[in-house]
This record gives structure tokens, sequence and C-alpha cells, in this order.
DNA sequence: GTCCATGCAAATGCTTTGCACGTAT
DNA sequence: ATACGTGCAAAGCATTTGCATGGAC
């Protein structure tokens, strides 16, 4: 059993330029100081990030997008496989760029926030097989486990959440003991 | 290995009503006629359904009940335990009734839409090990393993997404080889 | 010069909320 | 009688879109 909790390097600076104007040129697309901007800010960092993070993470920067402009660039930017979204159940989606970094997984701290991500070849294995199993094709998967992170364990939300959680479970056990 | 397509079948009818009057009583609560009918709607058929599709089963089955207070009722089942909410990524999310019937996964069929649940030991296993593994504590964890049911694999739409699916993977091997 | 891209504001679509009236306890 | 619940319509929010102007090619 092997995890792999993979550092964000990105190897080789400049390749998802490459690939993003082959990718509009092939499509009569514009490169433009906006898509450009957009590119840079959002491979200057290897983060989760909502639309809202980076609209932010550009003004900071002193760069003015529109949130128009800036939406229709995520689109874009995953048609070309360079980003990707996640959905972690909360109200805005997540991003985060994914050139040249292999699937993974992620773990969401219900204390904080916070995401971090991880690798198991076992859980990639199992998923396609219990797809096949059942007669079907497996495309992609998301995983995501939610629990307190190491970090927030000893602190006061860390502790409120997982009580709560042990709750949870002794109720939804007695629920399924008088079922059976 | 050991999966295990979960039949829906419900052992024990009635007893979600008396979680649920225990529940309101303990707070307070009323038991009204609209949550009456949400619940008996909702606990008559084991299926994953959006908030609409509620709500069109219960004007089907000739109940009146507003938008706000079906959303607000299924706030409460949630918090009774007795729903789950799951977020597939798409607009809207979709709640299962959960009493009684253990943690399971979904597959999602990219052409028709049709979710299948499974369970695997094994992968819950896993998922609480590689959480544990990094220090964190895990709480609960959502594996949706999108693809292609075996109804729609020789459909058009079908062969259509694999095809696609395929195209993607070959593009980002080819991204991944660039950077290594 | 031709399209495509941009910004703005308005529109969407799901979900939530304020409020005056109705009803379970 | 006293909350709490309900429906309605309006508000919220993330995201999308129509349109006139601006910019890449």
């Amino acid at each position: 059993m092997s995890f792999n909790y993979e550092k964000n390097v990105h190897t080789e600076p400049g390749a998802e330029v490459a690939i993003f104007e082959a990718y509009l040129r092939e499509r009569g697309l514009k490169l433009t100081q906006a898509r450009r901007d957009l590119l840079n800010v959002i491979f200057s960092d290897h983060g989760h990030f909502t639309a809202d993070d980076l609209y932010d993470r550009c003004r900071r920067a002193g760069l003015r997008v529109s949130k128009a402009t800036l939406y229709r660039t995520l689109i874009i930017l995953i048609d070309c496989k360079l980003l990707v979204d996640h959905d972690f159940g909360q109200d805005a989606k997540y991003f985060e760029h994914c050139y040249g970094h292999r699937h993974h997984d992620h773990m969401v701290c219900l204390a904080c926030r916070g995401i971090t991500e991880f690798r198991s070849e076992e859980l990639e294995r199992l998923q396609d097989h219990a797809a096949i199993e059942l007669g079907f094709a497996p495309v992609r998967h998301s995983t995501t486990v939610f629990g307190v992170c190491a970090g927030c364990a000893s602190g006061e939300r860390g502790r409120q959440v997982l009580e709560e959680a042990r709750r949870a479970v002794a109720s939804s056990e007695a629920a399924v003991e008088n079922q059976a």
C-alpha cells in the first residue's frame, strides 16, 4: 500500500503557455492580455482556488479582469486540460491547474477547510475494478475524504467536529441495527 | 475483494416516521401535514432525486407543498440523518434517504446520467487508511466513479463519451511525459 | 478589416429568506 | 394561546449571457 503526498513542483515553467497558445491557435481563438494574465496568475501557485479567489489574486496583482472573462477563461482552460474543477459540496467550485500533475484525490478538513492531496495506486485500481465488475466503463473518478487534519485535531473546532461525528456514527449504527 | 450491489430494500417501513417524530418532538418542532407528506413521498421509493424531482413527485401525488417548505424539510431530514445529499458536480444536489442503508459509493453514467450504487469494504478501509497515514482523522468520504454504464456502452452517446475520454487520456499522458 | 474578446449589467437557476397568515400542541 | 410552519414573492449567490465597444490577427 503506497501513498504519495505529491509536492506541487512545477517542473517546466512555461510549458503550459505553449499548450494554451497551441490550443487557441488551433481553434482560431485569440491570445489576449486577459488570458495571458489569468494563465500566469493561475500557474504562479499550485493551490486549490475558487473563481473568487482567482479574482482577488488578480486584483492584488494589479490586474483588471472582469468576472465574465475570468469564468470564460476557466472554461477554456478546463477544455484544454490545463485545469480541473472539483466539487467539494460547498457553495463554489474549486479549481486547480493540472498540467504535469497526475490524478490525485483530496482530503478536506472540516475544521479549517484546508485541502490536502494524496494518491494511492491501490485506490485507483480498486475503483476501476469495482466499476468494471459492474459492467461500467470507468472514465474518471473522484474521491474526497472529509475529516480533521493533524493541525486542527487538538483545536476547539476540530474537537467539536470529531465529537459531532462520533455521535452521528453511534445513532446511525443504532438505526442499521434496528433495520437488520 | 468484494463488491456488493445493495438492493434498495426498505425492511421496516414506518421506522423512519418514528425517528422523524422523535426528532421533532425533542426540539419542539411540529409534525405537520406537509412534513408527513414529504417524508412519505421520499420513503415511498429509494432513488436519487433532486429537490425538483421531489417537487414533481409531490404534485403528481396530488400534494401541494411549496418549494420553500420542501427545502426547509430537506434540511431537517438531513439533520436527523434520514437523508444524505450528494454533489455529483451537476447543477443541483441529489438526495437519497439513508435510514438503514449503509454508506455506499456511486457510479454516474456520463451518457444517461443514471446512478448506480456500489460498496467495497476494501475501498472503505483504504480510504480511512490513507487519511490516517497522513495524520488526518477521517469522518466520512465520498467516492464517485464517472463512466459509461453497460446499457449505454453500445449507444451513440456512450461511444461518443468513451471516444472523447480516450483522446483526453492520450493527451494528458503526453503532458506528463513532457514534464518528467 | 474581420472576428473574436471584453466589460458591463441583466439574466439564470438553485436555494434561502422575510413576512403575514395559518395551525399543531 | 403560543410558538412554530406555511406559501408567496423577493432576495441571494455563483455562474452565464446579450450587447455594444475594443483589440488581436
